[in-house]
DNA sequence: ATGAAAGCGCTAACAC
DNA sequence: GTGTTAGCGCTTTCAT
């Protein structure tokens, strides 16, 4: 193995200046740094990660933090940070917390400082509902890492904490906008976990949106849902049980929004022509349903990519905060949607 | 930050027993070692990974390397590594290889070094089609990183290589054998990518069915495919259109399947009653196909527990070779496969 | 069975 | 602008 040292003696200098050269520091002739760079070339010279971070305690490592829940959400996003890791020379690292881990306040503060400690990376990316946990927050201000929240949260940004998002509530106006320009009365809306702040950032988009259009909320017509395929199922069934049935349902996310058109297949019901179906994410199942599911958008990949951006650039300059961002959604139209037979 | 010796003088001991006890060596009383694992509990202390690897030559990293597809089977077996590394107290690590990169000979094996430099992994994971790609082959054994490869192969175990999977041609024997025992006579078979071997595998095991069946492989009934939806979709629109089209379908695995029951819901075809349709993977989508899907389950997660398992092990034990693994499929039957109408 | 000392490869702190 | 010294937290080696 080639160490720095041995570059050094060949280039005819002390390690300090090889060390100096690698980091791009300044007080070095660029015609010493030029030495050097070719007594690494042929020496073919590869630093020692480990030796680097124990000394410095830099790691040029960014780490998801998922949940054990491997949702199309976060995979998205993942894939969207490893993108912009490779592109940075940063290494993606993944630490998963377990569902047990999350519940005790003392295990989950454990666990993550523990990660933390042991992993030692530069930066880290936290997902719902875990960014905006409180025991996170405290560890995050105390370790002084920096950390970037995906998804809507009402945490406000702190001295080592950021979020990239899109303007959850303003996507949920404009997607029951669209039900009540097709003249639709009677729309349900399916919530999410409660836990997850997107939920209720949804909920109050499509709240004010009813209200706007001089409509109240029929509380009858708001379920409760847990995020997946079942739960949308689930609600989907008692919704259509009823006897006045809505004309219109609006789940919080994609993977209830399939769930709901699969009630309405099996109960023999019409999509769209007896019930509009719309979802969030725009996640891959949305091209998969039969109909095809008009959805909002959210630009997954982008808000990994943000994250990681934002992450790196802080470490780069120490005086800049860490940058939070809200990115441009869009509703896409595809067939789940139509007027309503009769109003 | 809780050192090693902070441990040890809590203890009462010297910080090699401590060492002793973190790395489950011999020696040690077990009441000592209890003493020292109390120690440890009640000060929180965390290994520093980097003074380890920077002392021990262990990176404790295993690094996935992962194509840009996001697929299901790439994502449940990341995370079933990600719980194998966590247990063994490894972090696991990512790495993106852009088609790009793989078109070009020269061009992956200079990528696929400097990752494996600079990241330094105890050692790795392979997935299709990276997996049997001479290039990587050759690098594997010249850096003598241990390599695990997911999924069939038809690339002989290595000095420092070796495969988890299942044994795809003998659950496509199977799967097939189902549907002749409902009645089928006319089976499609969508294949997938002509770069992995799973679709070589899977035909293989289709073939060998109809052939022990006394019936013979009607060329026009065997489709190409890529692996995903659309090129199902594409394939069952097709076979739909013919005029004596199949009654039954297998796909080389569930979205492809899933393409086929989305083609039969447009061409107003029932499933199960006018064609079976069957896929390969159990993946997440199986279960919200309308109806649900009747497929080979593959244990995705365990397949990434095995390969860390496998990787860890043998760097633990230096004299063992790296062990490969078959692991048991089943065969889900679900609603999509009946007899057919007339035979 | 346990401990003391040395040092892995690098960079922070300070000297010149 | 460049070099010297010390030491990050751990495991190796050797002693007891």
């Amino acid at each position: 193995m080639v160490r720095m040292i041995d570059v050094a003696r060949q280039a005819g200098v002390s390690s300090k200046t090889v060390s100096r050269v690698l980091n791009n520091e300044p007080h070095v002739q660029d015609a010493m740094r030029e030495r050097v760079r070719e007594a690494m070339d042929r020496l073919g010279y590869v630093p020692s990660i480990s030796a680097r971070s124990l000394r410095s305690r830099k790691s040029f490592t960014i780490m998801l933090l998922v949940h054990d829940v491997r949702s199309a959400f976060v995979n998205t996003v993942q894939f969207g940070a490893l993108r912009a890791c490779q592109e940075l020379g940063y290494h993606l690292q993944l630490a998963l917390v377990s569902s047990a881990t999350l519940e005790s306040e003392k295990g989950l503060q454990n666990w993550f400082e523990g990660t933390l400690r042991s992993g030692q990376p530069d930066g880290f990316v936290l997902f719902p509902p875990m960014a905006s946990n409180p025991v996170v927050e405290r560890v995050v201000a105390r370790m002084k890492i920096a950390a970037m929240r995906v998804g809507p949260h009402n945490v406000p940004d702190g001295e080592h904490s950021a979020t990239v998002t899109i303007d959850d509530k303003l996507a949920a106006y404009q997607m029951t906008e669209h039900l009540l320009e097709l003249g639709h009365k009677r729309i349900a809306f399916i919530r999410g976990k409660e836990d997850q702040f997107a939920t209720q950032a949804r909920y109050e988009g499509y709240a004010q949106a009813l209200g706007d259009a001089g409509l109240s909320v029929d509380k009858r017509l708001v379920l409760p849902g847990t995020f997946d395929f079942e739960s949308g199922l689930d609600a989907g069934e008692r919704l259509l049980k009823r006897k006045t049935p809505p004309t219109a349902v609006f789940a919080a996310n994609d993977d209830m929004a399939t769930g709901v058109i699969m009630a309405a297949h099996r109960a023999g019901v019409d999509v769209p022509k007896d019930l509009s179906v719309v979802g969030f994410d725009d996640s891959e199942v949305a091209l998969r349903t039969w109909p095809a599911l008009t959805t909002v958008r959210q630009p997954l990949e982008e808000l990994g990519v943000a994250a990681v951006n934002s992450l790196v650039s802080a470490k780069n300059t120490p005086e800049t905060r860490l940058a939070s961002a809200t990115l441009p959604f869009e509703i896409i139209l595809r067939n789940s949607t139509a007027a309503p037979r009769e109003s």
